[in-house]
DNA sequence: ATTAAGTAAGTGAACATTCACACACAAAGA
DNA sequence: TCTTTGTGTGTGAATGTTCACTTACTTAAT
């Protein structure tokens, strides 16, 4: 499961095009060219096309997690944790806005479970670092208990989704910092008892 | 901007296709197989793949709206007027759950701006439904007035967006009815002044 | 001398689209 | 009442392009 560096290069170009052309831009030959040599060299460092998605879902996963983790590590009330957690992954994706796509679209490849998998994985990470923080509020008396855990949760996700969304539609016009955090901060206080 | 009946069927035919076998799946040759006839006779009622694409979002905003007024103008109160809004979404959907990889997908078709405007033309006709229920809840006294309004809107759909991506990813698996309009109850209870 | 990492030149399949043509049916003129 | 002409809707075969992937060969470093 270990990557090369060459393997990284390929995975980021990966991510760059699908910024600049979407899904149907991802193909060998735009990433032979990105890379600057031949579309068979491509073969040299994956097997298949499905693979370099994998890698690349799979190496955002696992830097998504450390990231996180590190975040929430740093500080310590639950309120702050929240906060740093959702800064840290808008701070991420406005430096890594090539990554946008990667993780909000669907239809990366056709039909493929193990892609699939992997886009649920992702979704699992962030409900494993975000679950104990609410539930550490929720036991800490800072969150409201009126409605299932869970469904704050979902809620937080949605919202969070639905800016990177409409991030990207708009071409990343906006400062995703300032409107994501401003966002995120409005369902802080819907969430806070008061 | 009439469409045919036959031009309906082909637009249910590209839903169809599109929930079996995903956007990549959406091909002329497979529409055409749904459709039992043969490629070229589908262009006789749309000159591109584009145009049935277009269409169908465009057919799908209107029915939406349509039914969005209906459904919002058979109610009364701010607080009815929400529920009924995002029940009848919820209902919608699962009775045409083709339509879900439509609407909740990026990457129908490669730079395509004039999908692109078409799909925040369909994020706009939420907005043009959903804003004025807050907006009257609010003067009403019966919506929160500790977040902006704009934000409150987000939130929602956000979290309604959500939802119906995990309904797909698990395959349609569980109510869509039950769980969406839990979720939506959770958000209402939140926006709520107690 | 082996191996890792590149290339040029292909492969068949799939893609959207176009072509010439055919058939059913309706309106209109003889 | 025939016959002409136009229109709508279908077909099979072919277009050029792009796709992911393969094969045979080269080069350079260990």
């Amino acid at each position: 499961m270990d990557i090369t560096p060459r393997q990284l290069e390929i995975i980021e170009a990966a991510g760059k095009i699908l910024t600049s052309s979407g899904v149907s831009g991802l193909t060998i030959k735009n990433l032979a060219k990105e890379m600057q040599f031949s579309e068979s060299a491509i073969y040299r460092h994956f097997t298949s096309k499905e693979e370099i998605i994998l890698a690349m879902l799979e190496y955002l996963a696992i830097t998504i997690d450390e990231r996180l983790e590190n975040a929430i590590r740093a500080t310590d009330e639950p309120e702050a944790k929240f906060t740093a957690m959702f800064q840290s992954q808008f701070a991420f994706f406005e430096s890594q806005r090539h990554f946008v796509v990667a993780v909000f679209s669907d239809g990366l490849l056709k039909e493929s479970q193990s892609i699939n998998e992997a886009i649920l994985k992702l979704l699992g990470i962030i409900i494993k670092n975000l679950f104990p923080i609410l539930l550490e509020g929720r036991m800490k008396g800072v969150f409201s208990d009126t409605v299932p855990l869970e469904d704050l949760m979902y809620i937080l996700m949605g919202t969070f989704r639905l800016q990177m969304f409409r991030w990207r539609l708009e071409d990343f016009q906006f400062d995703i910092n300032e409107t994501g955090n401003k966002m995120i901060q409005s369902v802080l206080t819907l969430i806070k008892n008061k």
